[in-house]
DNA sequence: AGAACCGCCTGCTTGC
DNA sequence: TGCAAGCAGGCGGTTC
């Protein structure tokens, strides 16, 4: 599923490809999605992440915000033929642009710029006094934390797993209890994570491809989540499973303390 | 107020 | 082999 760095690695795509076209033509072929039917003749001037947001910024004050949750993918086509789970589409002169999403969460809205509400994202101003002073005190586990938008925008369950697992900090800990050094650890690690995983374009475990429809490399590198059962590559132990809020975590319950 | 839980969705995996 | 049940989970909304 796609997260901070899957989302970048599309925007860049989308920078590089679209940055300056005018948007001839959309279309809507899913009716969740009504009311993103009539974008045309406006130009991309530039997108942005925001947290998991696709931002593309429009020369008319506004703002068009894909959000992917789940399964959706964007994929450019030369042709405008719909493919298969194709949900939404805007055309430019070279080619299109489809949302492809099996299981129909992801989101499409416009936005006027003015209206836009800032986004805690790690990589890109995010205050951690702020975060300090209004987070770090809560009494949820620090993984429920790490996942939670309104903290921190662009964590998934995959990353989550990955930053706790490389802090040596157990997903079971409650956050108000992680000391002043402890949290810097988690800044640290999950930016160097995220940026790992940018690098790598993606983490591709079942859904995520790029832009073009290719793979990432960043699911050879994960360390805990997806490994259960395997040896820990940091103490020798086994990598465990369990549930958290409804969703799997993975760690390693002899290291992260 | 804040923590926990629910619902949206549908392809894939598992069990009988 | 075939079918049904269970699973996956981001996040806004609801409930406790």
């Amino acid at each position: 599923m796609p997260e901070l760095p899957e989302v970048e690695t599309l925007c860049r795509q989308l920078q590089n490809k679209i940055c300056g076209s005018q948007i001839l033509s959309s279309k809507v072929y899913d009716d969740k999605l009504a009311g993103s039917g009539k974008i045309r003749g406006v130009k991309v001037l530039a997108v942005e992440r925001k947290g998991k947001t696709i931002v593309m910024r429009l020369n008319d004050d506004s703002s068009l915000l894909i959000h992917l949750r789940m399964t959706g993918r964007l994929l450019w086509l030369a042709s405008s033929h719909r493919p298969k789970y194709g949900r939404w589409r805007i055309s430019f002169d070279e080619g299109s642009i489809f949302l492809v999403d099996p299981r129909r969460f992801a989101t499409v809205k416009v936005e006027m710029t003015r209206n836009e509400k800032a986004a805690n994202d790690l990589l890109t101003g995010f205050s951690e006094k702020t975060f300090l002073n209004t987070q770090a005190r809560r009494k949820v586990n620090v993984k429920i934390l790490l996942m939670d938008p309104k903290a921190i925008a662009g964590i998934g369950n995959i990353y989550a797993c990955e930053i706790l697992y490389s802090t040596g900090i157990s997903p079971l800990r409650q956050a108000s209890t992680l000391s002043m050094k402890e949290w810097k650890k988690v800044f640290n690690h999950a930016k160097r994570i995220l940026k790992k995983g940018i690098a790598k374009r993606g983490t591709s475990i079942s859904d995520w491809r790029d832009l073009y429809g290719c793979r990432g490399e960043n699911q050879n590198e994960l360390k805990a989540y997806g490994q259960e059962g395997k040896i820990c590559s940091r103490c020798g132990g086994a990598i465990c499973r369990i549930k958290q809020g409804g969703r799997s975590t993975f760690y390693c319950p002899d290291c992260q303390k």
